[in-house]
RNA sequence: GCGAGAGUGGCGAAACUGGCAGACGCACCAGACUUAGGAUCUGGCGCCGCAAGGCUUAGGGGUUCGAGUCCCCUCUCUCGCACCA
């Protein structure tokens, strides 16, 4: 509908950077546009009861006019929008290319489905079960989807983060997304059922020969140097192997667990703290020990992480503890810390600590530290081809058909003889059908379908009758390449224009909320690697900078319709203005933390705009232009300098504040000398009043041309200070001095002044002086 | 449970490497000027106390001449992830 303040907040932050930038002579590119596409914006039209074509135009021309209105250096020249043909005909390319690269591969795959938006969401889009649209718990479906291959680039995007200069807390979140985990996957061979119930030995393990079986078993451990005390097998109720496997007086057990579990939403499996499983009948060998172990199956074991399959052990794993209690399975000890024997017992809780402690019962391993034990377990049973090193990831490969009508369509063609096949890039774009009644159904396939002269067409090799691809694409992939657009907008034979993407890009400064820290910003640097590695952007990491700014919250509570706190920007801009909105909420707190909104806070900020204003128009031009002024106004260029590459933008609006009252103290008319520097200093924060008295004071070209101020580095040192005295480290009194007050000199000033001397009751016995700052008498 | 961040006056907040805690602003109090206004200007404003002085940065301990800042423990709040083997 409009913007939020949030919005706004956001956007300023970004402008006074920029039109900084400016001041200091550097060129800036400061573009805007509308990514409208997507189940929120359908959900919106569908709930007011129009088409989104015809509504979303209306809404961006209204945030046009708000944006406009709020005073940023656009350069409306290059605007561009998701939704339209020219922007997502560049969208559809991109799809193209990580299909050429192989990277855009379709599978049947278990998906989260919210059934009220009744589409397939991205595990990033799910938060905590529910819908991150709206808040409906999402269910589990198996359904053929289009997935990008972004686990390909897990490594990279880890390893880039490093190099980034971004907000810390921004990257720890990618990291604990893209979730590395080192270990080992071992192979466990599954003992024929019948054979293992005939014969009493098996032969397998380090020390003997290793049965071959048809089937094994495949987990994924960061603890390999605990093998010894795997005491049985999990499989996850979806892993392929559970039907053969499972034993004949155990199948009825077994498949009604498997059909329960289908039945259970992701969110009451993930989250129910009781584990339960099923025996399934069937042995496996413990490559280490060599002895038979038996394979469950449980709940808590995950089909979508590392191999679907893990070797539980119960005396050092808490999950597996909590499950061998439970089902009465066998517990081990193979680590002991400090004080255990060999032979004491676990207890009520997984030994789960590593540090200082040895291997115990895992035969030769015996003595090794936990690191020195994992190495040499993997290592022995590499040999015995029981093992391999392998990193895994906690990142899946990205989901991003949407069985939606507002998207851009995939470009795919389906055709009986050919198969499928990419659209050609010059039939791009593929454009979205005009559906009047474009709304989602049950039945897991798009509204596109029924479009029937669109979904019927061509096929692009053979000519032949096909079917168009109905998902749309996740809306997700519009905004992870939108920046690489902005500077080509004007080219719709290509992309991205070479020596505009080369002026231009990557993106210097990028600032963005908290809620992008894994979504948009991980897909838009794979977006940006994957067109780096096919040779169409020279850089792989597209943000140089990155910081994400602090929430807005009023009288302490988030922000929603629900409560009615809600500001609107249009309402205060209406009110205070323009330049009075922006600078108080660049004044209401940390620009990275954010901060309370209250209503009464403007009005400080509006009187210090009026004050500059008077100080412009009421300015003498003659006259003494005391040293103590001049100082301040030094100090204050240098500090305002300082503070808004750093984002402290509150602070830089206190520091102008507080030469405002130097210049104006006392009824003190100002020089017209001492308030022209303040006037560059503003105009990042409030550019309409700086423009205008700019133009006041007499100069033709804009504030934004002139340049920032510069100060005398000789005039920002103080040559009288303060400093503060101590007596037992209590502060007594302050003394005025010369910056480079001896020592001595100082003491003997501080003696003179009773309320300190008083407390030197005999001879200092120790004297801390810091020159210029403080003094300590310790007596 | 794990991860990230935060706790400072009545309120929003400053204090960049340990050095006068509370800059700047809101609110409040007193005053000036008033063609009475949501205007402007001056002064005051952490807490206790008449004062001298004492106390004070969530709480407790420590290091130091000196701690909001460093170390250890505890508590509270916000956000993110959540059976990741």
């Amino acid at each position: 509908e409009g913007l939020h303040v949030g919005n706004l907040f956001a956007f300023t932050g970004n402008d006074i950077y920029g039109r900084f930038q400016r001041l200091q002579g550097h060129t800036v590119f400061e573009p805007f546009g509308f990514d409208a596409f997507g189940i929120h914006s359908e959900n919106y039209a569908i709930k007011v009861g129009m088409h989104p074509g015809e509504l979303i135009p209306r809404n961006i021309d209204n945030f046009r006019r708000q944006v406009q209105r709020s005073g940023l250096m656009v350069d409306w020249r290059r605007e561009l929008s998701t939704t339209d043909p020219s922007y997502y005909k560049w969208t559809q390319w991109v799809f193209l290319q990580l299909y050429k690269q192989g990277l855009a591969y379709k599978k049947a795959a278990a998906v989260n489905w919210c059934p009220f938006d009744k589409t397939v969401l991205a595990n990033e889009q799910v938060i905590g079960g529910a819908c991150e649209r709206c808040g409906t718990l999402v269910e589990q479906r198996f359904l053929e989807q289009w997935f990008f291959r972004i686990t390909d680039y897990a490594g990279r995007l880890l390893a880039n983060l490093d190099g980034l200069d971004w907000s810390e807390a921004t990257k720890t979140a990618q990291r604990n997304w893209i979730g590395k985990s080192e270990g080992a996957q071992i192979v466990f061979v599954v003992q024929d059922v019948m054979e293992f119930a005939g014969s009493a030995t098996v032969s397998a393990g380090l020390s003997g020969e290793v049965s071959v079986t048809p089937t094994e078993v495949r987990v994924f451990t960061t603890r390999a140097d605990t093998i010894f005390g795997a005491t049985y097998l999990v499989l996850s109720p979806e892993h392929p192997l559970v039907d053969s496997i499972t034993s004949d007086e155990q199948r009825e057990e077994v498949q009604q667990f498997v059909a329960a579990s289908a039945r259970q939403d992701l969110v009451s499996r993930k989250t129910s703290k009781k584990k339960s499983g099923v025996f399934t009948g069937a042995y496996a060998t413990n490559p280490a020990t060599g002895e038979p172990i038996p394979i469950w199956i449980a709940d808590y074991v995950l089909m979508e992480y590392g191999t679907g399959a893990i070797m539980a052990v119960p005396g050092h794993d808490e999950r597996d503890h909590e499950f061998a209690l439970a089902y009465d399975l066998p517990i081990v000890r193979v680590i002991a810390g400090e004080g255990h024997a060999t032979d004491t017992p676990v207890g009520d809780e997984a030994f789960t600590e590593t540090v200082g402690c040895r291997l115990v019962n895992s035969g030769r391993f015996n003595g090794l530290t936990v690191s020195e034990g994992m190495t040499a377990i993997v290592t022995e049973l590499g040999a015995h081809h029981a093992a391999i090193p392998v990193v895994n990831y906690r990142l899946h490969d990205w989901c991003i058909s949407r069985q939606r009508y507002w998207g851009p369509p995939i470009p795919i063609v389906y055709c009986d003889m050919c198969g499928p096949v990419p659209v050609p890039e010059d039939q791009l774009p593929v454009l979205l059908p005009d559906l009047e009644d474009f709304r989602p159904d049950d039945s897991g396939v798009s509204p596109l379908a029924r479009a029937t002269e669109w979904y019927h067409t061509t096929c692009p090799v053979c000519a032949g009758p096909a079917r168009r691809e109905t998902d749309v694409s996740d809306t997700f992939l519009d905004s992870a390449w939108y920046f690489l657009r902005y500077p080509s907008t004007d080219r719709d034979d290509v992309p991205f224009d070479p020596a505009m993407m080369k002026k231009w890009l990557p993106v210097h400064s990028y600032i963005g909320g908290n809620e992008h820290a894994v979504l948009h910003l991980l897909y838009a640097r794979f977006v940006t690697m994957v067109l780096h590695d096919a040779g169409f952007v020279d850089f792989d990491e597209p943000f140089v900078r990155f910081r994400a700014h602090g929430m807005i919250v009023r009288d302490g509570a988030k922000m929603s319709k629900s409560k009615g706190n809600v500001v609107n920007p249009d309402e205060y801009i209406n009110e205070w203005g323009a330049d009075a909105f922006r600078t108080y909420l660049m004044f209401l707190g940390p620009y990275e933390e954010g901060g309370d909104f209250q209503s009464k806070g403007i009005s400080g900020v509006k009187r210090f705009l009026d004050r500059l204003w008077r100080s412009v128009t009421d300015a003498r031009t003659d006259g003494e232009r005391e040293p103590e002024v001049q100082r301040k106004l030094h100090q204050t260029i240098k500090k305002v300098g300082e503070d808004i590459p750093r984002l402290s933008y509150n602070t830089a609006v206190a520091a102008m504040m507080e030469y405002m009252n130097t210049m104006r103290s006392g009824e003190r008319t100002p020089h017209i000398d001492e308030v022209r520097p303040l006037v560059q200093m503003v105009s990042p924060f409030a550019p309409h009043i700086a423009e205008e008295l700019w133009s006041v004071m007499g100069n033709a070209t804009s504030v934004f041309e002139s340049g920032w101020p510069a100060y005398d580095p000789a005039l920002v040192v103080e040559n009288t200070v303060t400093m503060a005295v101590q007596v037992n480290g209590k502060t007594r009194g302050t003394i005025s001095a010369p910056k480079t007050v001896a020592e001595d000199e100082a003491i003997a000033l501080a003696m003179a002044v009773p309320a300190i001397a008083k407390f030197v009751t005999g001879p200092p016995k120790k004297v801390i002086f810091v020159p210029g700052r403080m003094l300590n008498m310790v007596v």
